[in-house]
DNA sequence: TATTTTACTTGTATTTTGCAAGTCATATCT
DNA sequence: AGATATGACTTGCAAAATACAAGTAAAATA
C-alpha cells in the first residue's frame, strides 16, 4: 500500500526533506545507494543495520513515489529488480557526505575509514566528484 | 525519562546520526537552534509544523543527552531556558544547510527564500559563515 | 494578591515499527 | 522434468512512538 501523500507540515526545505526521509532507514537505503553502489533488496538487507523486509519495502515504494529512485527489471534475471537512483536522488549526496563527515568526526567509535575524513578536509569537491562518478547508475 | 542509550546498530557514521535525529522532529529543533536563532521551548513549539509539548521535551533531553545542546538558565527570567548548541552541534550547520538548499532546489511549492539558494550556488562557504555568525551562541 | 507565562507532565487514542513466518514467481541443480 | 533455492515481497501481531487534550508548578507581572 502506498502513502497517499499528506499535506506538508510546512514549507520549510528542511521538512520537504524529513517528511521524506525522516525516520531511521530511509537514510541508509539512499546511504547504500549513493555511497555503496547497493541496488538490489537483497543488498539492503544485508546492511548491518538489518533493515525488516516490510519496512524495506514500504521505504522503497516511497522513495519511488517521491521520485528518488526507480525500478529497472534486471535483463538477465527476471528476479531481480534494480532500484536506481534519479537525479533528484543523486543530488542528495553532498548532504549524505556531510553527515557521514559530522558522525565521522562526533563518534568516537565511528566505522568510517580515515581516508574519508582526509579526503574531506583536504579536497571536498574532489571527493563528491568522485563518489558521483563511483555510484552514477547511467553506467549500469 | 531520558533514554538509555543503547548500542548502536552499525559503526556507520551517517547511523550515527540517524541515531539521533533520524526521526521527524528533531531535526526541525536543530534547524530552529542552527538557522533561525530560536532558543526556548516556546520558540519552537511555535514553529509551523507545530510540535507536540511531550515531544519537544523528551527531543531537548536527548539532544542535550548526546551532547548536541546544552541548557543555560534565563539571567533575567528564572522560568526561562535557553537552550544553546554546542561545538558539536553547531558543527550540523554544513549537513543542515546541504539539506535545505536540496529541499528548496526539489520542492516545487518550497517556502525557501531566493535568496537563500542564489547564496549558496554564488558562494557556499560565504553563506556557510554568515550563518555560523548570525547564532553562535557564545554571543548571548 | 491574582493572573499570566514558561516549561513541562499525564492520560489516552492512533499510527508506526519490529519481528517471525509465509507466499509466489523465477532460476538453478540433478 | 522435478526438486530445491533465490529474490522480492506480504501478513499477522506485539511493542513502541506519536498526536492530541488537559493539567501542573515555579517564576514573573499587574
Amino acid at each position: 500500500m502506498v502513502k497517499t501523500p499528506t499535506k506538508p507540515r510546512s514549507s520549510c526545505p528542511i521538512n520537504f526533506g524529513l517528511e521524506i526521509f525522516g525516520d531511521r532507514w530511509t537514510l541508509l537505503i539512499l546511504r547504500d545507494m549513493l555511497m555503496v553502489g547497493k541496488k538490489t533488496f537483497k543488498e539492503f538487507q544485508a546492511s548491518d543495520e538489518g533493515i525488516a523486509s516490510n519496512i524495506l519495502t514500504e521505504r522503497l515504494q516511497r522513495l519511488e513515489h517521491c521520485g528518488l529512485i526507480l525500478q529497472k527489471p534486471s535483463p538477465s534475471d527476471g528476479r531481480r529488480i534494480y532500484y536506481l537512483l534519479t537525479v533528484a536522488g543523486r543530488k542528495l549526496l553532498p548532504a549524505l557526505v556531510e553527515l557521514a563527515y559530522w558522525g565521522a568526526t562526533h563518534d568516537s567509535k565511528t566505522g568510517a575509514p580515515k581516508s574519508f575524513v582526509t579526503a574531506y578536509e583536504q579536497n571536498r569537491d574532489g571527493l563528491l566528484q568522485a563518489l558521483a562518478a563511483d555510484f552514477d547508475p547511467s553506467k549500469s
